[in-house]
DNA sequence: AAAAATCTTGACCAGTTGGTCAACACTGAT
DNA sequence: ATCAGTGTTGACCAACTGGTCAAGATTTTT
């Protein structure tokens, strides 16, 4: 997940590699780069993005942070793949819970958290595959689709037991994604909606507790309800 | 709805305005250009797309586009104009039916219709919310929210009556403008999970059904299932 | 027929963009 | 103090973009 950055810029010929004090400065300002970076991107998209804005942002030269990332794309990458191991954190409570109402709830819960703490990098993510993936596609036919796959035996297994409901478990994940995915993609609109003012604190637990209430009523699970 | 060209090119001076053959060129090639423009704007986005591609596309020089409409906003607006439109009168639902459970029936089969349908516009849609709806705005602060308020009051009065469980319409809304959307804006991440292959009749009947059923499900609403 | 109106288009332009580069600055080791 | 490795940056460029324009083609009206 590393290996994007093909210019081993640093420590090659300096004999030792004590030389902390500087790749302290490399790794500091790689991060202020993709935080801005994020940002712009998420709001412009990649190619409404000028690696301009980003530098501009960032408080450097564009030229500095073509010495950092070598091109706009290389950028875009790294960003997108943190997002994506970011989601993939959140499913672990399939691993952990073999009860359908309490592995759900925090698989919700957790995407919620994300949709609110990490909106940008959610942009990002729907921006790419609504423009058919072109950067991310080998991402969508390995990874994710090996994650779905492997979650969609665990759910299978749950309506076969009689545990919830027997409905499609793709289209149950589906749902899952774009019901919580959507207070990060459409935060504008849900705030314009909300009278120009973001989601209060109470507003977020609602909107979390309506989404679990729903999905899992939707599918029967609740012989016993989390709360 | 009409007011944004403003250039009243045609017919000015002509005092018979008999005319009829230009006028259906016109008209002809404003709808070629319309619809080569929506495919490359909800692929590209906005600043992604060029005038020269939808020219392309189109299959005319790119000084003819910008004869028909001045610039690329003028296109953009229009084309947001119409899908917009498409969506409020998927509504109709709502002031037809008294019943919940045939009410939100309807009004998801036409939201999953229209996914199937014009998946390009919701992406435009998509795209431009999430980029802050610079363009939009006052759609919604004006026609959307109108709508929503609207809509909001029936739906609390369901919840008044005993019809539904007591959930926030708001997130009852939003849920299900997420999930029949998902279906037309991550149809390539959908496309790519089914194997690279698009929903086939019956699955769209499934996830429709599905869709509907978690919902309603969820709600509390299917004392009698509409089936 | 010929004038008037409308439509078509190649060539062009000014502004912007991603990316380069050579000169310069800093740091830490010897 | 010196020097190699690393970091910084203003100036620059080739490619591309939205939009213009004037000359010409086509159709309608007289």
């Amino acid at each position: 997940m590393d290996q994007i950055l093909k210019k081993p810029i640093r420590a090659k010929k300096s004999r030792r590699n004590k030389s902390a004090p500087k790749a302290g400065i490399r790794q500091k300002k790689q991060r202020l780069i993709l935080k801005a970076a994020e940002k712009v991107f998420s709001e412009f998209g990649f190619r409404g993005a000028t690696t301009q804005m980003i530098a501009d942002r960032a408080g450097i030269p564009k030229a500095n942070l073509h010495y950092y990332f070598p091109t706009k794309l290389v950028l875009y990458r790294k960003i997108i793949e943190e997002i994506f191991s970011i989601w993939l954190e959140a499913a672990q409570s399939f691993d952990e819970n073999s009860d359908p109402v309490e592995a759900l709830s925090r698989y919700i819960d957790k995407k919620m958290e994300i949709s609110r703490s990490h909106p940008f990098g959610s942009k990002i993510w729907a921006n790419e595959v609504m423009h058919g993936a072109p950067i991310i596609q080998d991402y969508l036919e390995t990874t994710l689709r090996e994650w779905t796959d492997s979650r969609m035996v665990i759910i299978q297994r749950w309506i076969d037991d009689g545990l919830i409901d027997p409905i499609d478990p793709r289209h149950l994940l589906y749902m899952i994604w774009a019901s919580t995915q959507h207070y990060a993609d459409f935060v504008h609109q849900i705030k314009t909606l909300n009278g120009g003012k973001k989601l209060s604190d109470t507003q977020w637990d609602n909107a979390r507790e309506d989404v679990k209430t729903i999905i899992l009523n939707g599918i029967g699970a609740t012989k016993r309800v989390a709360k």
